[in-house]
DNA sequence: TGTACATCAGTGAACGCGCGTTCACTGATGTAC
DNA sequence: TGTACATCAGTGAACGCGCGTTCACTGATGTAC
């Protein structure tokens, strides 16, 4: 990767990946400049070539993860197809792959006490992820007899803490310790009764 | 309250209370115990007088939490009166009056990143808590017919993770911001296509 | 192809700060007589 | 009731530490001629 040398050659990346690194290890409140700086090999004053501040890489990180998240939930959701339930699970598995596959990204995102608004670009990129989960709910709701329809943004709202809930207490090395069950089945059981609930799953499948 | 003279009267409990008060705003992390003696208008220094250390502080906040929030949960299930149904409902209920009331102690117990058994103390009134959640779901899923029910381990799982993350997403000043609904609307409406799905409640309740 | 030079990424020393923790101490409190 | 004394809760100064951030600097890189 050529560290060779005087110039490092990508610092910017290598803070990325070791802010995210430290994050997913010791939390968002952890993690400190000096020692990404460190880990990437580099003098902590070499940070502020690249961002201007502690907060402005977690910043950094939070909008790529929502802009990785969002673009994994698209492609998931793949517009509908092949049927709005179908899209819907896959979603959620999305939302799960996510948390899994990036907990940096995940911790800076949801657990930093970062506001969402704290520049308009990260402000975009949340809102675009968190539009394809309620799009994914809207969609299918609407197979709902409209008198038993909840709001969509309720049945959004359930599906979500459900999800984050799980990624919480099961998949991380979190308070229960060990998950009494894989986190994906979990999810996948926990929101087919939900969705049996809602009249959109068949009573006994 | 007597904080005239020299002795201060009752440090142990105002340590504490300033604790959880900063734990709340700022979370784990951001919690020091220096700020924690400033609020309670003493010396650093003297809060050794009480605990082993800043660690010492957390865990006997936790183990309190776990003790109030166990308290609270048996109180509410009733020994399964005046149905498996109603008890469990009210269970899960006293879980969000708990991590709204009982905002600091909800922080350290779940997002402090200690360990449940960081003390056999504190093991024990988790193992506590935690067991009135699983008896709930117990013996309300004794109600389902054997082929179709759900380990009882999972179903508490599911209903733990939606309560987890209704409080995390939308009962505190969380990222997405407003909340969508009332926090307790939210689980209530939430638990209950959830127990439907499960055949525990009508289709058209 | 070779040289002069501008750019700018990273250095290293320094800053002020607040942290958790220790230590010898002091003086208010409550008890024994 | 009054005095002597032991207890021990809280003080205040000090420690070493790592933090985020600043600054003048240096020297590798890449471009212009």
């Amino acid at each position: 990767m050529g560290k060779r040398g005087y110039h490092h050659g990508n610092l910017r990346e290598a803070l990325i990946e070791a802010a995210l690194k430290l994050i997913a290890q010791k939390g968002p409140q952890g993690f400190t400049l000096s020692e990404a700086a460190k880990d990437a090999e580099v003098t902590p004053a070499a940070v502020y070539r690249h961002f201007a501040g502690r907060e402005d890489l977690i910043v950094e990180i939070a909008v790529q993860g929502f802009e990785i998240f969002a673009d994994l939930m698209e492609f998931a959701y793949d517009d509908g197809r092949p049927s709005a339930l179908a899209a819907f699970e896959a979603t959620g598995r999305a939302y799960l792959a996510f948390a899994r596959r990036y907990p940096g990204h995940y911790v800076a995102m949801f657990e930093s006490g970062l506001s969402l608004n704290a520049t308009p670009e990260l402000a975009r990129a949340a809102a675009r992820a968190l539009a394809v989960i309620e799009k994914a709910a809207a969609r299918l709701s609407e197979h709902i007899p409209a008198a038993k329809r909840p709001p969509p943004a309720m049945f959004s709202a359930h599906v979500w803490a459900m999800s984050h809930g799980i990624v919480e207490l099961f998949a991380r090395g979190a308070p229960g310790g060990r998950a009494p069950f894989p986190p994906e089945d979990l999810l996948e059981t926990g929101i087919g009764i939900y969705l049996r609930g809602l009249g959109l799953l068949p009573p006994d499948a």
